[in-house]
Parts: structure tokens; sequence; C-alpha cells
DNA sequence: CATCAGTGGTTGACGCATCACCTAAGCATG
DNA sequence: CATGCTTAGGTGATGCGTCAACCACTGATG
């Protein structure tokens, strides 16, 4: 035992935190599936979504605006195409490029679902904690994360998404 | 504006939240896969298994020790065992129940996974935070896993695992 | 204009997670 | 012993996520 029981606290915090992540995730899932019919992909496309202009973007900003992979997104708009959330549109301005449209079943089933995320976040995690507890998880999230960007925008692959140039005027 | 800007740092806290568990979570799951060929979930299965007698629990410990579903062990087992990494065996002293045994190759496996495992949640967790932050953290996680415990806990559905009676004697 | 590299998106296969349902063994109770 | 509940586990369908391969279109270069 060199390393004191320095180690004992890591090992309890990673495990503390795994649990808190595993169960955190599952009961959103679960009240969001039960409460509004959305899964979290789901809802995460819907709230990027919502926020654009017209409902509108191109699956190039939903995907940076995500961080997810391109075939993901398109497995994922075609799921909830099918289910009629949104629909794909041909994009005039470049022939490879389509755009995602918020349908109004979208928009309507996406405003439950934004309640129930806000009840459930609120219920399970904002008001379970401080507002110093929440200061301070801010700031180690933000460690963690720049520790993480830090060596995944290195050598690598060229990691397939830089450019970010969205549809401000060139509308159809 | 009746709140005041508390709700803005509780949203800022929730994302920077979801920031680190989705980017900490797929670096863990990218690394363990590439080093050690394993997944996050049949890491954490040998891990459970490889510190029981014999490396053979019932399926049923090992539900409890993982907190999964009975139908999730169960594919996961099957594929697993596919791979050689562990097998079935029938339980004599109850005709329902199942062991399930680590092979060599899955204990092998599982010290290789063991060794990347610890390192990436060193290098990009433990070795990020301060000895204070992983306290801090430790009890906050605390505080929403009892928070989401009591909930879950409650009338609900008889959750489908109480009782915990391990194999501590009858062998086989 | 022909070629060709890069880009935007799709597809198929596979592993993973959950749901609903099923089987079979144990364990009552009559 | 027959009936019926509970418990341990498995199956199949479907949604989700990743990887690798595959177009189609664009834009640069000759």
């Amino acid at each position: 035992m060199s390393a004191p029981n320095t180690a004992v606290a890591d090992v309890a915090a990673w495990e503390a935190y795994q649990r808190m992540r595993v169960l955190l995730s599952a009961q959103i899932g679960r009240e969001l599936a039960k409460c509004s019919n959305l899964s979290e992909a789901e809802f995460d496309i819907l709230s990027v979504l919502a926020d654009a202009k017209d409902g509108t973007l191109r699956a190039l900003s939903l995907r940076c605006g995500l961080d997810w992979e391109k075939s993901r997104l398109s497995h994922q708009i075609g799921r909830m195409e099918k289910r009629g959330l949104l629909r794909r549109q041909a994009y005039a301005g470049d022939g490879r490029s389509t755009l995602i449209c918020l349908t109004d079943f979208g928009r309507e089933t996406f405003a439950e679902g934004k309640a129930t995320h806000e009840r459930v976040v609120s219920e399970y995690f904002t008001k379970v904690l401080t507002a110093a507890d929440l200061a301070a998880l801010t700031r180690m999230a933000g460690k963690i994360v720049a520790r993480l960007e830090q060596v995944d925008a290195r050598p690598h692959h060229a990691n397939d998404l830089h450019p970010v140039d969205d549809l401000e005027d060139e509308p159809a």
C-alpha cells in the first residue's frame, strides 16, 4: 500500500458516480417514455429542432448540435419520420444535403416531453442538490469535458465535424 | 422572471453534467473496445464474476450484483457464452437456476480489460478532479441515488429483486 | 469538359436494452 | 396426488448505436 486511502476514495467516487449515472438515466428514460412516449434520443432531436427557425435544419447542423455520428442521425430520423414527428425534405441549395422539418405533431409531442423532462430533472437532480453543489458539479464537468476534448481533438482521424455553416440565408 | 438566475445555473449544471456523462461513457466504451475487445456490459459482468468464488455465480446473484433485468442478463450471457468468455451450467441445488462460470479465456480477457479500465478512469476522471472534488461528487451522487431509490422502492410493481441468498455453501 | 477527391447522407449487419410473453421447476394447499 | 401460485430463466420483436461500406452530388484540377 504505497498509495494511501486516496485510492479508496477514488474508487468510491467512481462507483457512486456510476450508480447515479445509471439510475438517473434510467429514471429519465422511463418517465419520458411513459409520460410523453419519447426516448431520450428523440427528445434531444426535437429539442434542437424546436429551437431552429421554422423547426427546420439541415441534417448536418442537427448533427453538430447534437454531436452525433451521421449514421446514427440517419437511422433515428428514419424512425421518427415513420412516426410522423418530422419529415425529410430536399435542400435546393445543395443536392447532397437534406432538410429535417418538425411536423405539427412533432412540435406538440415535444411540448409534452419538455414538461416531463423539466419535471424529472428538477425532481431528481436540481432539487436534490444545493446551489453550491450545482456550481461545483458544473465546474467538475467542465474540467472533465475539457480533458476529453483535448484528447479527442488531437491527431486521430479528422473527426468528421469541423465546418459549421448553418442555413441562415438561402431558404429554398 | 420570478425565479432569479438560479434557474440558469440549474440548466447549466444539467447540461454540463449531460455533456460529461455522454463523452466520458463514450471514451471508456471506445478504449475498452479498442484495447481489450470488451463492451462496458461485458466488463461489468466479468467484474462481478471474477470476484466470486471459482468465478461462478448463480444468474440470480449476478443479476442482483448488477441491478440488471433478467432478460438483459440472459441475452448478454448468451452472447458472451458464444464468445467463450463464460459458460452456463445447470445448478444441482435448484432445477430452475443456472450457474454462470468464468472460463480461463474470460479471466484473461478480464485482466486486460481491468487494466484498461483503470487507466481510463484514472486519466479522465480521477486525475482530473481534486480529492475535494471527488468527495463532493461522492456526496452528491449519494443524495441523488437515495432520492431515486426512495421513489423506486415504493408501491410500484414489486421490483422483481428482493431476496438475495447467495450460494455460500451448497457447492454442487 | 473529364476526372477525381472530398462531402452529405443512406444502408445493412451486428451488438445492446427493453418489453411482453413463455417454459419449467419448486412449493404450497386441498 | 391434483391444482395453482411463485420463482428462475429464456425467447422474439423492436428500438437504439456503431461500424463499414456505399452512393450521389459538389467543386477543384487538368
